[in-house]
DNA sequence: CGAGCATAGTTGCTCTTGAAACTATATGTC
DNA sequence: GACATATAGTTTCAAGAGCAACTATGCTCG
């Protein structure tokens, strides 16, 4: 069943170093650790997304908001966006969302009537003080099969090319 | 300098727990995998992304249909569609493009006439023979600060993922 | 053989997204 | 205080993505 993505056709793979020097290069996805890890991610945020939409009419913007708004209980748009890496278009858009469906009150900032403070309403918590276990518990079942020891490693892996990207980034 | 994506105001934080036993929930999405890996999947593509459009003018959907052109020099965008998880008129349109600029040839399967068979030209082949080595050099200098063990188990950890996605997926 | 169903691939339509233009507020300089 | 510049956030616009309807081919079973 699962296999059906990771077995094609690696098994004829081996023909790959016997080409000679002007070979084609060949490129196989599946070891390719970028379209590897995009794919698991985006398989991972789709099921979770699932979660969100069908049962509280959630995009994931919106959900991001909230779950910051769940710890940072002042926020404005502007850190949202550096926060999550998403765009001000994107934010804003969910901001609105969610404070048309009276999740969450955007007051301008006294200091600065340019900044909008986000704070979550009673209905935001009360939908969060649901959501957030149950996201915590689907991902629970996801890590379930990964030991203690695995997944503090995996977080430090990820740590490491979070920090790698930067640099490469920097400087290409 | 990579550290404003987990600073946050993390520092504020501590004043949460004193809310009582009906205190909200929190996610700390810096700590929640799914964001985590989405969020570091999505850097990692859209630097490779650029890389690909940039210098090639290929979107990521038309770089996937080349790359598993380069091991298996035949295919269908049915098989595409299996391999890289991609809807089928993602798939068509990347196809169209390709063909479109002479990089690939479609032709219709002998044994069957609803399926294409896909080839790469040999301009497809100049192209990936540029763009496979540059590719692989970026992968390579991305996991350079891993060890061979931490990049073999990140790759272990992947799959269980993805296994234990599926498990999960089932059930609904 | 032919009717109904399945499959490969394409096209139309809508929604989302991100870039860029725009608005409104703030700051800095003279 | 007035003008230039920066910043927060919104809106506009065009491109991309997915769903669903559609076309064309193949398969199954009476």
């Amino acid at each position: 069943m699962n296999m059906e993505d990771t077995q094609a056709d690696n098994a004829g793979d081996s023909t790959v170093s016997d080409n000679g020097p002007s070979t084609k290069p060949e490129l196989d996805l599946n070891q390719f650790l970028p379209y590897r890890l995009n794919s698991l991610a985006d398989r991972i945020s789709q099921a979770l997304a699932q979660l969100y939409e069908e049962r509280y009419q959630l995009n994931i913007a919106q959900w991001r908001v909230l779950a910051w708004l769940s710890h940072c209980d002042e926020l404005t748009a502007k850190k949202v966006c550096a926060y999550t890496n998403m765009d001000k278009a994107r934010v804003s858009r969910a901001i609105q969302a969610l404070e048309d469906r009276g999740l969450i009150s955007r007051t301008p900032s006294p200091r600065d009537q340019r900044l909008h403070d986000l704070h979550l309403t009673p209905a935001g918590q009360a939908l969060l003080a649901e959501l957030i276990p149950a996201a915590q518990a689907w991902e629970a079942e996801l890590v379930a099969t990964l030991t203690a020891g695995e997944y503090r490693d995996l977080l430090n892996v990820m740590r490491k090319l979070e920090r790698q990207l930067e640099r490469i980034g920097d400087k290409g």
